[in-house]
Formats: C-alpha cells, sequence, structure tokens
DNA sequence: GCCACATTATATACTAGCGAACAAGATTGC
DNA sequence: GCAATCTTGTTCGCTAGTATATAATGTGGC
C-alpha cells in the first residue's frame, strides 16, 4: 500500500490533458498568427532574433531546442517571405548568421502585443497560487523527462 | 492596477513548460516504442482500437481528435506494417472499418505496460495535491482555450 | 605542413499534421 | 424517381519535425 504514490487516474488525465493544452495552444496560435503570414514555429525563430539577430544556425537551433535541419528549413522559409536573411561568416565560412530584414521589425512588435493577449487569454480567471502549483508540477516532469532521456542516451 | 490578474512572468513560464513537458513526453515515448516499430501516434490508434474494434475511420478521428486526412495516413502505415485491416462496410459502402490483426494483440498487451511504466516515471516523486492542482489549472485553460477557438469559428 | 577529428550546414527520406479540392456514395425534398 | 445536398474518404500540396549521411570548412596533434 505504502508505494503506491499515484493512482492510475493521474496518469491518464494528466497525460490527456498536457497533450490537448498543448495542442489547443498550438491551433490558437496559428490561428491568430495566420493573417499576419507567419506560422508559430516562424514566429518563435523572429522572436529569438529580435532578442539577438545574427545568431548562428546552430545557435538558434539549440535555442529553440530544435534540429539543424528544421532550423534550416524555417530559414529557408522565412528567407523566401523576406523576413529574415543569411550572411555568411567572414571569419568561418561554414556558419551562416542570420539577420531580421527591415520588414520583420514592425511585425515583431505587433507580433509580440498579439502574444502578450493570447496568453493572457489562456489564463483568464485562474490564480496565481495555482498557476504556480502548476508550473513546479509541469517542472518536477521536466526534470523527470530530461533525466530519463539523458539515461536512455547512455 | 486592479485589473492585473498576473504577471507576464507567469505566461511566459508556463508556455514555456507546457511546450517543453508537451515536447519531451513525445520523445521519450516514441524512443520507448521504437524498438516495437510503432510511432506514439499510431500506438494512439492501437489503443483506441483495443477498447472498440472496427470502428470507421470518421468515428477514429473524432475520439482522436485529428484530421480525416491524418487517420487516413496513419492507416495506411499500420496496414503497411500489418497490425490492421480496413475492411469496407456492407451497408454503407463509403466508409472503412478499420481491424486489429491479430499480430497486434500481443504488442498491445506489451504497450499498455510500456505506456503505465513510462507514465509513472514521468510523475515519479511528484504529490497528489500538487498533481490535482496542476490537472485543474490546465483544465482551465483548455477550457479557455476550446472557448475561443469556439468563438473564433462563429 | 599535414592528417585526423570536430563542427556547420545541407540533402534525403521518413512520420505527422493541416486545409482545400474532389469522387463516390447515401439521404433528403419535392 | 430524381436532383440537390451531406458524408466519407482520398489526393495533393503545404509546414514541421526526426534521423542519417555527406560536403565543406576549422582545429589540434604531431
Amino acid at each position: 500500500m505504502a508505494a503506491k504514490p499515484h493512482t492510475i487516474d493521474w496518469e491518464l488525465r494528466l497525460g490527456y490533458l498536457i497533450h490537448d493544452v498543448s495542442r489547443l495552444r498550438r491551433s490558437a496560435f496559428d490561428r491568430c498568427l495566420k493573417p499576419h503570414n507567419v506560422t508559430r514555429s516562424q514566429w518563435w525563430v523572429l522572436a529569438f532574433l529580435s532578442r539577438e539577430d545574427g545568431m548562428t544556425q546552430s545557435q538558434l537551433a539549440e535555442q529553440l531546442d530544435l534540429g539543424t535541419v528544421a532550423i534550416g528549413g524555417l530559414i529557408d522559409r522565412l528567407q523566401k517571405t523576406g523576413l529574415v536573411r543569411r550572411e555568411s561568416d567572414a571569419r568561418d565560412r561554414r556558419v551562416n548568421r542570420v539577420f531580421l530584414e527591415p520588414k520583420s521589425k514592425q511585425l515583431i512588435v505587433r507580433l509580440r502585443k498579439l502574444n502578450h493577449g493570447m496568453n493572457a487569454t489562456i489564463l483568464a480567471g485562474l490564480s496565481d497560487a495555482h498557476l504556480e502549483t502548476a508550473a513546479k508540477t509541469l517542472d518536477g516532469m521536466k526534470r523527470n523527462l530530461l533525466t530519463f532521456l539523458q539515461a536512455a542516451d547512455t
């Protein structure tokens, strides 16, 4: 008896909830972003670049927790729509540095507000105390997951 | 002043956390499932079929909250690996009913255990009280998101 | 200097999801 | 009964992510 820390219900319910919230969040953001002709992943790239312009693709990949291939594709598409440009580094000709084009500066201001509004909508009516507990719990899950994944790497 | 229910930190931190946990969870499950030559999405389909065999593709789509196209693709792949078969309904020749092949029955037993173990790993060390609060909070977010998305449909 | 090794980005091939257009088949109105 | 309409599933084209392999370039050992 003593060694049964959680009922199976929690496992299932939380699994579903995380999956659902993540998916719905994604849908909601994508829908808001659509009129601006940017996807959520692309907006993420712009957001990070706006904090530090001229990162290399590898740096972006690490910050966004994506593979180099995924970043390459995102930048391809951002470049195609003229929001970003690649410049090869003079000192290391392997690396591409990514810069925001002027066109994207105004867009970013608008998207930042939109982002803020969306987050406020999602958290509406939830108390700070509950949010804090939720954050702590999610953080615990994240740590468990990281431990597990790193152990599996061996 | 009175109208500032949450600080911006909550918005950001929770956004990141949900994104991270969802992504890591997905990675962890996919890694566990890989030796069994099934992906997490495919396992999901098998799990639902094991509760009710012979569903139509539309029913599966609704239960799994996916589009009909996504389901079609998943079943294509499951059929290719011989875990599932399509049978067209005699009474309505538009519909395909999906049935588990014998091969998948044993697999499902193993995957169920694996699923259980993974969930336990993820929740290790977290108190029931915190999990309950987290679930409530996520549920609130889910409701907010559903309201928002339905409103946008008009 | 040169060779072995590491790093950066790309190409290729796969799973997974979305939306829109479409064909086949049922259903409903008249 | 037949035309209009709704449902079911597919195809096509897109974004996004994974893993693996490869090419180009730097770096460190000797």
